[in-house]
DNA sequence: CGCACGAAACGGACCGTTTCGTTTCGCCGA
DNA sequence: TCGGCGAAACGAAACGGTCCGTTTCGTGCG
């Protein structure tokens, strides 16, 4: 289920050149112009197309935000064998690409519009449902190592670091240097590890871990 | 410093009645129409205001909403003597408050119209930034205890505090059942615990626990 | 022919501002 | 104390402008 859903699909032969240039102008438009400025007239008259265009492949302005985003995502979910390599590197790697492309401020205006739309908050919901799986997945193999506890909620953790780099995010704080991302995930960790873990077992876990091939997800 | 900084203020002599009508106005067009019906025009429709009379005294849409969410604002700080307490009942008291009063759809308004209005945001992160200080307030009494361990960074951690409602309050889930919160507010809480208040104190600090009046603040 | 396209124009909503005539209120002089 | 005057805030209406989402047109390509 998208946001896209309302796009003819039977028969359609869209124009894939129409399409690239018309989100290819959104990304511009919502760069250039940011979200106050970001209107289908705005991004019609960038890509030289014409509205009726856009709407017959896009619903609504956040089906088209959606798609933009879509088009950038690519985060690292790193497996280093330790969690706290993991969280960190997870949200420097997003952080920095919610920096470094459009996609930052794609997910910004998406979770604005989100709060005048509900059918966009439905979607929204659900993609990051999907996207906490992932990080969920880092807790459980930091489980399945038995450094953190077997009866933590990996899915409320996932939610907590998620909250923190949404907050980020929403106000404009992306630039956060390592040493604070490191102390806060480090104030999580210590609170959900195993009990036999304590710090003086996490220097040796470090010291165990294995350096894995970062894993990037679309 | 604040929104409605452009109001004339010398020599103004600003009709109370009309203020008090375009504020009620303006919270009931917003519970009514929701954040996408809030325009200048359905609020002056709706007090029977002229639309010059509400641009005089607010310069933009987020003044107003600015405005009607301080006339609501009223959240507990309680102290209680044990910081997980302090903490789930904050939350239980803000997230209560943003679901019964027009409180909530307020503030979500106003994080979105920051997002696209970077005046807006300034105020609203100094204005957060107010708001920090009393739940670190919360976190340094309890370092204050030995119940949280002294190089612990408590504006750090009252932002952590703050992302989780933040995000509940954007994702539409201030429903969130109290063993949740506590659960979330456990982890975090065990993560900055001092190092000889462990799980088996812990029981004994609720226990020694004083149960004194929240204070409510404006 | 069928269909996607760009361009143009539609009615409608809201923006922020300007121009009206009216009402309210503070001040000041009688 | 009281009456009146002027300033200021008011509601209503209308302005030009932008954007909405839709409709209509002529064009071009398969």
């Amino acid at each position: 289920m998208g946001l896209d859903q309302g796009r003819r699909s039977i028969g359609a032969r869209r124009n894939p050149d129409s399409a690239d240039a018309i989100l290819d102008a959104a990304e511009a438009v919502l760069v250039e112009a940011g979200y106050s400025g970001f209107s289908i007239e705005a991004v019609a008259r960038r890509a030289r197309a014409g509205k009726p265009t856009i709407y017959r492949w896009w619903p609504s302005k956040a089906a088209l935000l959606f798609d933009v985003y879509q088009r950038l995502k690519r985060v690292d979910h790193p497996d280093t064998g330790n969690l706290e390599d993991d969280l960190v590197g997870f949200l420097k790697s997003l952080f920095s690409h919610w920096r470094e492309t459009s996609s930052g401020s794609t997910f910004r205006s998406l979770i604005a519009e989100a709060q005048s739309d509900a059918t966009v908050a439905a979607v929204l919901a659900e993609y990051t449902k999907g996207r906490h799986a992932h990080t969920g997945q880092m807790i459980e193999r930091a489980k399945a190592r038995g450094e953190v506890a077997a009866d933590i909620d990996s899915t409320l953790v996932a939610d907590l670091v998620a909250s923190f780099a949404w907050t980020h995010l929403l106000t404009n704080r992306l630039d956060e240097d390592e040493t604070t991302l490191r102390k806060a995930v480090g104030y999580l960790l210590k609170g959900i590890a195993a009990d036999d873990a304590g710090s003086v077992g996490a220097a040796a876990v470090r010291r165990r871990r294995r350096r894995v091939i970062a894993r990037t997800t679309r």
